[in-house]
DNA sequence: AAAATAAATTGACATGGGTTAAGTAATATT
DNA sequence: AATATTACTTAACCCATGTCAATTTATTTT
C-alpha cells in the first residue's frame, strides 16, 4: 500500500535535511543512540500516514510495533462498556507512545489510537529494539526513566481525579497549556477532547470556561484564550 | 537504632531456613538474580520494623532506596490540599514498591507511604542496585516489564474513574480480592481504606456494600464478605 | 468487665456535574 | 454562496455521591 513507505527511502530522500534523524533525536529515547544503533532500530521501522480520524491500533490489538508522532496529533482513548469516550493522552510530534508495552509477555495496546489530524508517524519494530537494547544499558536506563515519569504523572492523574473538581482539573490543562511567558494561545485541540482529557463532559467544559471568563481570569474567543489573572488560575489548579 | 538491622545479620541468621532470600525470589524482580548478583544488591539493604501507622516515607522525600514487604502492610497514598486522602496502593508480603523512581533525575517520592499494621520491610539501597542492574539487562527487561505492567493498570484505573460509578469499581475490588474458588473471605483492610482505594468515601462504600446485600449478589458480617451471585457481580463490575 | 476510642452504618440534605434538549456558531461540502 | 455537518454553548432538570450529624458496632485501654 501507499502509504508505508519503508524507512530505508525515507532515510534516503531525508538525510540530506537530516529532518528524520533529528526528529528521532529530539525524543528523549533516541537521543542517546549512536548512528549505528538507529540503524539497527530503524530496519523494520516504517512511516505512515494517517488522515484525521484514521484508526492506527485498537484497544486489545497486539503489540508488534511501538510508535514515534513525526507530525500530526494521535489521541489515545478507552471507550466504556455503552461507548462513551475517555481520552488518556494526546500525542503530538516529537513524541513517543505505547514504547511501554513490548516488555510484557504477550502485550495487547490498553487503548485505541487514532489520528485527531492528518498525521505522519514512525513506527519501530519492537523485536528490533529489544535486540538493540540488551547491548544498550544506557537506553534501558533511558527507558526506565521515560517510564518511571509516566508512571509518576499517572498517579498525579489518579490523585486529581479522585481528590479535585473538574475546575481545579482544567485550570491545571490550561497552565500546562501555555508557556510561562505567552498569556494568549490558541487550544491545540478540539474542546471536547480537551473535556475528555479532564474527565468532565463537553457542556461542563464550556460552563467551567464561561465561570473563569466571568470571574476575570481569563477571556476566551473561540478557540483563542487569554489568561488575565495567572495566579488566580494556579491557585484554583491547586484546590481552590 | 534498634528498629534497622544490617542485612548481613539479617543473612546469617535468616539463610538457614532460607527465608529472606525465597522471599527475594519469590518477588518477580529478583527471581532470575544469582546469588552473587543478590549479595551485591544487599551491601547496603536493610531491614525496618515499623508500627502500625508509623509512617516509611512522605511525598516528596528524596529517594535512596525502594522496599520489598517482608511482612504486613504499607498504604501508598496522596493527601489533598485539604487534608484529604486518596489511597493509590496498599502493598503486602512479598510486593515491591517504590522500584520505579530511581531511574529519574532527583527523584522524589509522589506519595506518603505508612503502615497499616506492623510492617518488616526489606530497603534495598538504589545506588546498588543500579550499579548491579548494569551487568544484567534480563534485570532491566523485568523491571521494564515490571513497570509496563503498572503503566497499564494505572491507565485502567483512570478509565474506571472516569467511565464507571463507584458500584463498579467496588464490585471490581470485591472479585480481586477473592479468590476463584473461595467464595467466603475476610477483607484484609479496615473499609475506610477500600473506601479511598476505590475512590468513594467510608459511607458511599456502606451504602453500596448494603445494596449488594439486598440484591442478593453477597452477604456482609464485619469484614467477612460472601460472594453469593458471582455473576452478577462480574456483569456490575463490568458497568451493568 | 467497664470505659474510652475508633470504625462503620444510617439518614437527611446538598451539590458537582451528568443528561437532555434546543439553539448557535463554525467548518466542510456541493 | 448555500447547504449540510460538526462543534460548541446555554438552560432546565436530575442523580450519584459527597457532607453533616447521629447511632451503632467494634476494638482498645484501663
Amino acid at each position: 500500500m501507499d502509504l508505508n513507505i519503508t524507512l530505508r527511502d525515507a532515510r534516503i530522500s531525508n538525510r540530506r535535511e537530516g529532518k528524520l534523524f533529528n526528529t528521532l533525536k529530539q525524543s528523549h529515547l533516541f537521543a542517546s543512540l549512536s548512528d549505528d544503533q538507529l540503524d539497527r532500530v530503524c530496519q523494520n521501522a516504517n512511516i505512515t500516514r494517517l488522515k484525521e480520524n484514521q484508526a492506527l491500533f485498537k484497544q486489545g490489538d497486539d503489540v508488534y510495533r511501538f510508535y514515534l508522532v513525526l507530525s500530526g496529533q494521535i489521541k489515545l482513548f478507552v471507550l466504556s462498556h455503552k461507548g462513551q469516550e475517555k481520552v488518556i493522552d494526546i500525542v503530538s510530534d516529537g513524541q513517543m507512545f505505547a514504547e511501554a508495552l513490548m516488555f510484557m509477555d504477550k502485550p495487547n495496546y490498553p487503548v485505541n489510537a487514532t489520528a485527531i489530524t492528518d498525521t505522519e508517524i514512525l513506527g519501530i519494530d519492537a523485536k528490533d529494539f529489544k535486540a538493540m537494547l540488551r547491548d544498550s544499558v544506557d537506553t534501558c536506563f533511558f527507558l526506565l526513566a521515560d517510564m518511571s515519569i509516566r508512571l509518576k504523572s499517572l498517579i498525579h492523574e489518579i490523585d486529581t481525579l479522585s481528590l479535585q473538581t473538574g475546575n481545579c482539573r482544567v485550570a491545571a490543562y490550561l497552565l500546562d497549556s501555555t508557556p510561562e511567558d505567552a498569556d494568549t494561545f490558541k487550544l491545540n485541540i478540539p474542546k471536547n477532547l480537551i473535556a475528555s482529557r479532564v474527565s468532565v463532559k463537553p457542556e461542563t467544559f464550556s460552563r467551567i470556561l464561561k465561570e473563569l471568563a466571568e470571574k476575570g481570569i481569563l477571556s476566551v474567543k473561540g478557540g483563542e484564550i487569554t489568561i488575565l489573572d495567572r495566579e488566580a488560575l494556579k491557585a484554583m489548579s491547586a484546590g481552590q
